[in-house]
DNA sequence: CGACACGTTGAGATATATCAAACGTGGTGG
DNA sequence: CCACCACGTTTGATATATCTCAACGTGTCG
């Protein structure tokens, strides 16, 4: 099911049956992308949203030096440009960081959502509002934690989010991006990351390696990097939740 | 005029006289709050929005050590807390910098307009948006940009959307906030603000004294911070125009 | 007038960047 | 099957931006 993961888990705002076989049925078609390609220019006129089922995708803005700054990392079940809807013209790239498959909703649909189905609009909107949470989230990263924290951080968040939707099983997922995009993420320098890492290592609190991240400390990760997960709005506390349900 | 600045120089999002009016009529009270004080605490159900009439507010994260970001400024015209109406509770806390009048909103009334008047839901969605096109620049100021770089973006930002509103000329404004706050905002130490602030004086790019932004070399600064206003969604290109509109 | 918050300056410590080189490793073509 | 290439990772040495701590100055308000 293409929407499967959308909201999942989200504290009040499930979908009902009924809003799930909507938002399917507004899907125009479903295209897949290999890795590193830019799927939505910055300032280009938007006719249609994408919905993320499989891999990760991401959005940046590029200094006038060639530095590169994420502001956000999807994983599937994201709508990754939704924002693109009511703004019409997106202020960002967005890109794929490993091949995806995504499924395209054009804006006409979203018309019609929002004209009729005022509760499902709403959950759009929240949608929407989640990235919100999330960039105020990261802004915080950036602007109050030392290297460590960073890492530690995004490694917390990003094991939440996967296992909200099934991709972690709460110590370990797969994590196909190089050290010099998590240093993007985190605005410092692959070089440092790489030490950085080792020492998280060394420490054994949790490891990095052939694309795969595995948590041994998740108490002294979460420590590390002050990482308190209300901002997911999740609907279970903590993330000892199996993901059963749904 | 309550709403007089909401949404205003918004391409694509300007409100109709008649949605204009809705809003006027869905503020149950209007209040008046002194400076640095508490407006929304993270986690609180919350059963309106606030809409920022006059004054500065905030929204920040304090950490463990208490040491606080900001991640975000609001300007009068700024519907601080509306995200707090999908989300029903914010991950984060709202204060006053100054004080402050606000226009309060029942999420009833709000509820009513969703249902009625989807184009202006649209546009109040919109304004959310708006905010997380801040954040995500806000992201790159801290991820990229050095000191006088983030001082001199942000002091770009509130420019111009001071300007939107009519609160600046252009090229200088009242900002009545403390040394300590720019560190706050920019993810630095209040001892290294000044230091900066000092040498982008002696410079003759700007200056800031007594609360009050003075630009000097307004393209120097736009140079220093990177800044790009597109991210705001303005409708008159640069911020060159008189603020005689509307 | 004194208290208090805010701004300013100095000296030294530290985290991160920069530059440069070597080291895997998986994939590809000969 | 090997040689080689491209790409990412790892490490070292040095430079630099920012922080920390501590003191002093200045304006405002009761």
């Amino acid at each position: 099911m293409i929407t499967d993961k959308f909201l999942r888990r989200r504290r009040g705002a499930k979908l009902t049956p009924q809003e799930r076989e909507t938002l399917e049925a507004a899907v125009s078609n479903i295209r897949e992308i290999p890795s590193r390609q830019i799927v939505v220019e910055a300032g280009r006129t938007l006719g249609r949203s994408t919905l993320l089922i499989e891999g990760l995708m991401c959005r940046y803005r590029d200094d006038r030096n060639g530095l590169r700054q994420l502001v956000a990392v999807h994983v599937p079940g994201d709508f990754v440009d939704l924002h693109g809807y009511p703004l019409k013209t997106l202020d960002h790239d967005v890109a794929t960081l490993t091949a995806a498959r995504i499924a395209e909703i054009p804006h006409r649909s979203l018309d019609e959502i929002c004209a009729r189905q005022p509760d499902l609009a709403k959950k759009l909107w929240y949608a929407t509002l989640l990235d919100a949470a999330i960039h105020r989230e990261w802004l915080f990263r950036l602007g109050r934690l030392d290297a460590a924290g960073r890492i530690a951080h995004f490694l917390c968040e990003t094991n939440a989010r996967l296992e909200a939707v099934g991709l972690s099983d709460g110590r370990s997922f797969d994590l196909t991006i190089t050290q010099n995009d998590l240093a993007e993420i985190c605005g410092l320098t692959s070089v440092h990351i790489n030490r950085v890492m080792r020492s998280l290592r060394e420490e054994n609190i949790m490891s990095f390696r052939s694309s795969r991240v595995q948590i041994q400390d998740l108490e002294g990760l979460r420590r590390r990097g002050q990482f308190d997960p209300d901002y997911l709005y999740l609907d279970a506390l903590g993330t000892t939740a199996t993901d059963a349900a749904r």
